[in-house]
DNA sequence: TAGTGGTCTAGACCACATA
DNA sequence: ATGTGGTCTAGACCACTAT
């Protein structure tokens, strides 16, 4: 079961991915240029011209003719990872994202925050619990728990300015998620925070996320079942060119 | 806002999606080998191959050393689609499916239905409502709507034997597809055919899905919250190559 | 043995950015 | 003028599969 000898195109991407993942190259760095890898690693043109196409492709770059080849921001790599903000989603509607802080402190793991994260119960974890608001109307609490050695200064943060899951991509690169999505009835105190009529259910959303091969934090959402909803759009690439040309009476989209 | 030229190895992605499309090439039929895309089209081999490795990339054909590229079949077009067959799942679980037909008719379009397929209100729809069971438990209420033109045999299938996901898979290629996933409390008759306790919720899960540009089904599936959750997990590729060699002291997964 | 995909090379031309 | 990415070519060697 061994795999003979690694292609030199992917030796190349995964030596670019790793200094990426080690923090040697931070979003925005520049990457070496075709020609430098050329040159670097003796490799021809082409060879170097694919790894690099395909790190693009796959997010971890961004490549702009003429200019140069450049790690790729936290924004895109979110964008990989699926994983949106909050306060993003509310402006891109145009309305206005207010956060009300419930709770920021540290406190020992429970059951579910242990074993989502990997360690035992009652060991040391920051904790913070918010609702977030769409135009003044709560559409989202959260509760969030970090790994304190991943973002120690987690707590001082002011989340009203900035959410917590925007924090933690600044600090550490998210490389991996989960999300588990559930309807579940709110307890008292979740329902009075989220202002919900008594027998409305919440849209739970459970989401860990991973940095250099561990768990990172893991977020309880909770949101209104009247005020949200989660929404995907597939399209497999390259279907809309060749949809242009086939299908002679179809309505266009 | 012209592009210029289009590169040939995309006219030759688009040449061979289209094909796909149309029905001209079918699931598994053997698609042009390199060498023959050489001869037919004058172009190198290395831009036959560029369009044909991406064409695997993007789910479109498999490749096989040694033998050929052929379109890839139903299954893998709706991994692309991340759409799951409920049966499949269960299975895979490794419980037994069965499924209840309630409804099997054809009936005019309400409101949602006509607004989710892009069609008049009143204008005639097949529809189907079932109830799938995992190991005699009720797991999923189905509520389907299909466009007759697109089906026509739709209410001659037996629905306990092939799901009409898998069905509709098997005589329209799904080509695009939409989720919206909410939490709802259930109305009596869904409550009693889903044998759930008063005052649970549901996960809902409205899909639609398109072939050609316009769009062919929509369904409407209710799981009851304490025995349904939807997970996603994503790790963006070639992270765990680049992992396996950073991170020191970290807890391989 | 012939055909397939997988990879690689050493050139080349182009449009575009920067300086 | 130089460097960048984007594309393309005409070869080549390899491992694999089929016959």
């Amino acid at each position: 079961m061994s795999s003979a000898t690694i292609p030199r195109y992917r030796q190349l991407k995964e030596l670019i991915i790793r200094q990426i993942f080690s923090g040697e190259l931070r979003p925005r760095d520049r990457v070496p240029s075709e020609n430098e890898l050329v040159e670097s690693t003796g490799v021809s043109r082409m060879t170097a011209n694919r790894a690099l196409r395909e790190l693009n492709d796959e997010g971890y770059v961004e490549r702009v003719a003429g200019v140069g080849t450049f790690v790729a921001d936290l924004k895109a790599a979110s964008h990989v990872l699926e994983v949106r903000n909050i306060a993003d989603e509310i402006a891109l509607r145009g309305h206005e994202h207010k956060a009300t802080i419930l709770r920021c402190a540290e406190s020992p793991a429970d059951n579910a925050a242990a074993e989502a994260l990997q360690i035992d119960v009652g060991m040391s974890l920051l904790h913070a619990r918010l609702v977030h608001h769409e135009s003044d109307i709560p559409i989202q609490l959260e509760e969030r728990f970090v790994l304190p050695r991943f973002a120690p200064q987690f707590l001082h943060q002011d989340f009203t300015a900035i959410t917590p899951s925007a924090y933690l991509s600044s600090v550490s690169p998210l490389q991996e998620a989960e999300h588990i999505v559930r309807a579940e009835m709110p307890d008292q105190e979740t329902r009075e925070n989220l202002q919900m009529d008594s027998g409305e259910p919440c849209l739970v959303v459970n989401r860990r996320t991973w940095s250099h091969g561990s768990p990172v934090t893991y977020a309880r959402l909770f949101h209104p079942a009247s005020r949200f909803e989660l929404s995907g759009h597939y399209a497999p690439p390259g279907a809309e060119a060749a949809n242009r040309r086939v299908g002679g009476g179809s309505n266009s989209k």
